[in-house]
DNA sequence: AGTCATTGCACCATCGATTGTGCAAATAAG
DNA sequence: CTTATTTGCACAATCGATGGTGCAATGACT
């Protein structure tokens, strides 16, 4: 009611109408106050006119005097992924729960435009950055580095701060595993007939192809280097890819493991141009979980990356005193086919009839 | 090089260096130094200077001097969702390309948390705020308006400030006619056969049910009031509606609209408790698209929302000088099954190789 | 040489909140 | 009643960038 002018209050306006100087309504409204020996009645009375005239702090006022933002970054490839918008949704709980506002930001993947990112939220005085599977995370550490900011990298490491990343390595294995026991003792899996797609010159990558390079030799006694196939990440390459091997062979590999869902993707699109093969005695293993993508019509083995155990634990890492970096690894897990798990979503409570109070 | 040391250069370090004034090199790096008249070489020398000391403005001093931030906000329902984030992602690019910082944030439908978020972001002087799928627009237009902060919906519209939404009566028409047709002529449904999931009391769900029972009785010849279970967007919540029907007739109805691609995944839920269950004989309409869905085992035709076309009108409408408040609907596109639609990553380039520039 | 216009820039207040310091008034101690 | 202490708060500098205003130096022109 007070004013439903144009213009905020500030502990200008409040000063004046309280009849105390701007810093005591200053102290009164950050907490201060006690520390200060603030009468008990003033910061009441202080209170309850910031109360009635909707006082709000302007922060880039006080981020300006105190160097600090109550902003939280975190840099991502791209949004829409549901390992990554996981991540996000993630993320966002853990900064509001300690009260500060989450800014999540895409760069796509492109080294300069992580930087540049990077250096604009810097610009903004953020007091962390959560640096989430950049292409070039050491490029971007030193940009934060330079600016004194507090960050650690997710989900693909860097060598100057330590890094939360899922073990990749036991994911690959595991999922090619799986792969292999998918098909029945009667008609095993040749070498030639698992193949990797997807993926390309970055850590994950390296270790989930390592992790299936060494479960076909150990389980299929071999390992050729063309089932190896690293398409880079754009579906549309991953897509080729698919074409050019059903080109040579008539056929898709019996087994595939699909180096994230965005490459799956890439796999889709593959389908939908060979409408009439049904790809029976197909199996896919992707790494990256989703939920649809679990009910496809052949089978669907998936690794969901524990995102939250990941974003916890670099909220831990990140909170400690820096030191030498470390590259923490996370467990993922096996998802079998046919499979819907619950998510942050599940976190929501459904409200329904939104309250007016006029 | 410069100073790999903590603190970030300001205009007053610039200015000792260049031997002129704080404000003559304010007025160099923000590009206003022609119509303050200083000379093309001590704009040149200062310019140079910036280079090597990396300098980048303080966004905060700027934001709290001009009462602008070049912040856009984007107020989300959750994250985690192929619609939702695909929004976010093709936001983020339109407010890149106008030289200003998204900052994306969920609320989680929940109508308090919207207008604290809403709060939140006008506390750090965001320029305009895109408020998308809101529980309650109204109740965030409120907080905007108080602020004198430029806003818009967008996906659900409010009373008080022009929206931007989808055409869901239309859509609902489309979805619901493609269900009905996909149905040979040999084995028609039944009004009876035909039912609606998910969604809940807002004006999307109305009009999608609006259209779902336009072309019910236009088409079937009926529309019974049972076959529209509003189940809220929680999928356990449609998956117990899913679990009910199933404990009452058996099996499910053989075409079923499904309200959002977030209800679709309570359907996966009820099928996961049901893998016996082989659910031919289904046709499932989902308002949303999503690619993995879109090959589900049984026909799943979709709605996509036209995500471009509503955040290109949303801009386009929020850069103009407000008028009455209007709805703007854009019409959405009917997605066959199996189908892979290229999206905002495909606009990425699949960058590889980092370079270090030491 | 004197007047006037132009060029080139410095000065200073300002945005709103924070924080170190100082100082009256109230209370306690002697 | 005086001195010492505590209480309660005001003052003013500060964070970094912006933009209005003013003023000296230079050049143009009579």
């Amino acid at each position: 009611m007070a004013n439903s002018g144009k213009k905020k209050a500030t502990i200008y306006d409040l000063s004046v109408l309280s009849g105390s100087s701007p810093s005591t309504v200053s102290a009164v409204l950050n907490g201060t106050w006690r520390k200060r020996r603030i009468k008990e009645s003033t910061a009441e009375l202080i209170r309850s006119l910031a109360e009635t005239h909707q006082y709000t702090a302007n922060r880039q006022a006080r981020g300006l005097r105190s160097s600090r933002s109550g902003l939280v970054g975190l840099l991502l490839p791209v949004h829409d992924n549901r390992y990554f918008s996981s991540l996000a949704q993630t993320f966002e709980a853990h900064v509001r729960s300690k009260g500060q506002c989450p800014i999540v930001v895409s760069a796509s993947r492109d080294p300069e435009e992580e930087r540049k990112t990077a250096e604009t939220l810097i610009s903004y005085s953020i007091d962390e950055l959560f640096i989430c599977g950049a292409t070039d995370p050491d490029g971007v550490h030193e940009v934060c580095e330079a600016a004194g900011l507090k960050h650690i990298n997710i989900d693909l490491p860097g060598t100057k701060v330590s890094s939360v990343i899922s073990d990749n390595f036991e994911g690959g294995r595991l999922l090619t595993e799986a792969i292999i026991r998918h098909f029945p003792a009667g008609r095993p899996l040749e070498p030639n007939d698992l193949y990797l797609f997807g993926g390309r010159n970055d850590h994950a990558s390296h270790e989930r192809i390592r992790g299936f390079r060494a479960v076909k030799k150990e389980l299929l006694g071999g390992d050729p280097d063309e089932c190896i196939q690293p398409t880079g990440y754009a579906p549309n390459n991953a897509r080729k890819a698919f074409e050019a091997f059903y080109a040579r062979h008539g056929k898709l590999p019996r087994g595939l493991f699909v180096n994230s869902s965005i490459n799956f993707e890439g796999l889709l699109r593959f389908m939908a141009e060979h409408p009439h093969d049904n790809f029976t005695d197909l199996v896919v293993g992707c790494y990256d979980y989703d939920p649809f993508a679990s009910f496809l019509p052949f089978p669907v083995i998936m690794i969901r990356q524990n995102v939250e155990g990941m974003i916890a634990k670099a909220f831990e890492v990140i909170e400690q005193p820096r030191a030498a970096p470390r590259i923490h690894l996370v467990e993922p897990e096996l998802v079998p086919p046919r499979t819907a798990l619950t998510g942050p979503l599940d976190a929501l409570k459904d409200i329904d009839l939104p309250r007016r109070k006029t």
